[in-house]
DNA sequence: ACCAATTTGTCCGTATGTATG
DNA sequence: TCATACATACGGACAAATTGG
């Protein structure tokens, strides 16, 4: 016990490690470390912050996994733009480990693919519409609902990078991600899914084309609908947490590399 | 030069340390460590793992950054849910590095926003209500534009707090987080914008008390309008990227600790 | 295509500060 | 109060991979 009342908050120090990371973060941040440019190596690290070289490693670690720095493959460091499939996936996995439901995965996806359907619809080029339909052609013969899902998964991740929205884009993809699993699932167990998931696609590049924004939201909208319904007829839950096999099955490629 | 075409591609062997980090989360992702348990000591999974300190140590470092695991006060280790805010936060800095336009924010938001408030009108209980009540009070007695414009973040991660979707929350929050820098200057430059926000804010939470859909998107696409026109009379060009200026604004507490 | 220098990955041992019982 | 356990940090070392002449 002490006489008076504290007087003073007590000192905080961040451990080395921290402040390396922090220190370079800032350098990116503020610009003076542009991405592409190289890093030193770790002994000039040393010798700037005047630490030793765990030290500075351990630091390196927390940006390495943040995707500000990547190494090339002569394993020199450099600065890196962080890669939207990166942040994506860290998200999909922090959402499931939040156990939330797919009823929220449902009702979030309805608004962000319609908002990017209909920008894309605004903004779509020959050259995209030329990609989306290679896309169709690629589902037409798709040999198995492995590759359907992961072929659908692509058509709506080129809808948001057409839809020129990198905000979108990223907001929609954690959500896009896990509906893949599902997907593979539903197209097992509904016979007529394969069949409406494509017409909804072909629907929705046809309105792309002809820039026809309310026809691309309105068979967007159909399409996730359709999903809920392909959903429960394949006896799934709406309410229940999305499982931790779904990503598990993800792999953790490319979550280090 | 080689005569023949290479045959096999060459073998990667992933570092030990990044071999750690994949392997706890995998456990964690299994399942078979849960938040909140105790990973063993440095020591015991140096056992475990048969490998250096060092190694482990770097290891950890990749994890904790990722925020699947933490430290507690007496920095033993365990296992933890990613928490949102540092999510998004990685997410604004990445939005900013790539150089996203107001505009797309812009759009972005009016979705995400106008979604958010018609589930929050949907599902809103008295309680709710009374904290979005309060934090109007304090916006009216605000000091400055800053303390507002703080307010107002907290006003919309409410709001998407209450929709009760958790994919709607985390994918709002990052684009949230870089308006509120703009607020702040369109509401020193700007003189009815205070008194808009304002009145945004209770239309949006008395519609949300009568459960009024219709009516909460209304003023939600109303205030997210405003903000645009705020920032065009501000001065400032809706095609220009973010800055970095904001996000360095946005110091980094949190994204360490 | 070979060699020397550089750099990273990994390991070992040790000292110090702090939290816990 | 004291002892123990543990994380932080340091210095030094060596092998493998890569670079640049």
């Amino acid at each position: 016990m002490h006489g008076a009342d504290d007087r003073f908050e007590r000192i905080q120090v961040a451990p080395a490690y921290q402040q390396v990371a922090e220190a370079i973060e800032r350098e990116i941040l503020a610009g003076h470390l542009t991405p592409g440019e190289r890093l030193g190596t770790e002994a000039d690290l040393v010798r700037q912050f005047g630490v030793n070289r765990s030290t500075v490693r351990e630091g390196i670690r927390l940006l390495e996994q943040s995707g500000l720095i990547r190494r090339d493959q002569s394993r020199r460091l450099f600065v890196s733009l962080p890669r939207y499939n990166r942040l994506a996936t860290r998200m999909s996995r922090a959402l499931v480990l939040h156990q939330v439901t797919f009823r929220e995965l449902w009702e979030a996806s309805m608004s962000l693919e319609t908002a990017t359907v209909e920008a894309a619809a605004e903004r779509a080029s020959p050259e995209d519409i030329a990609e989306l339909e290679d896309n169709i052609a690629k589902m037409e013969t798709a040999p198995d609902s492995q590759a359907i899902a992961e072929l659908d998964n692509d058509f709506h991740a080129m809808i948001a990078r057409i839809s020129r929205n990198r905000v979108l884009q990223l907001a929609r993809e954690p959500a896009g991600l896990l509906f893949t699993p599902t997907l593979k699932i539903i197209l097992d167990e509904v016979a007529v899914a394969g069949r409406r998931n494509l017409e909804a696609h072909r629907k929705i590049v046809d309105a792309c084309r002809r820039h026809d924004i309310e026809t691309a939201r309105l068979w967007m909208q159909r399409h996730i609908t359709d999903w809920r319904r392909g959903f429960e007829k394949a006896g799934q839950q709406l309410d229940d947490p999305v499982e931790r096999t779904y990503v598990q099955h993800m792999g953790l490629g490319g979550a280090y590399r």
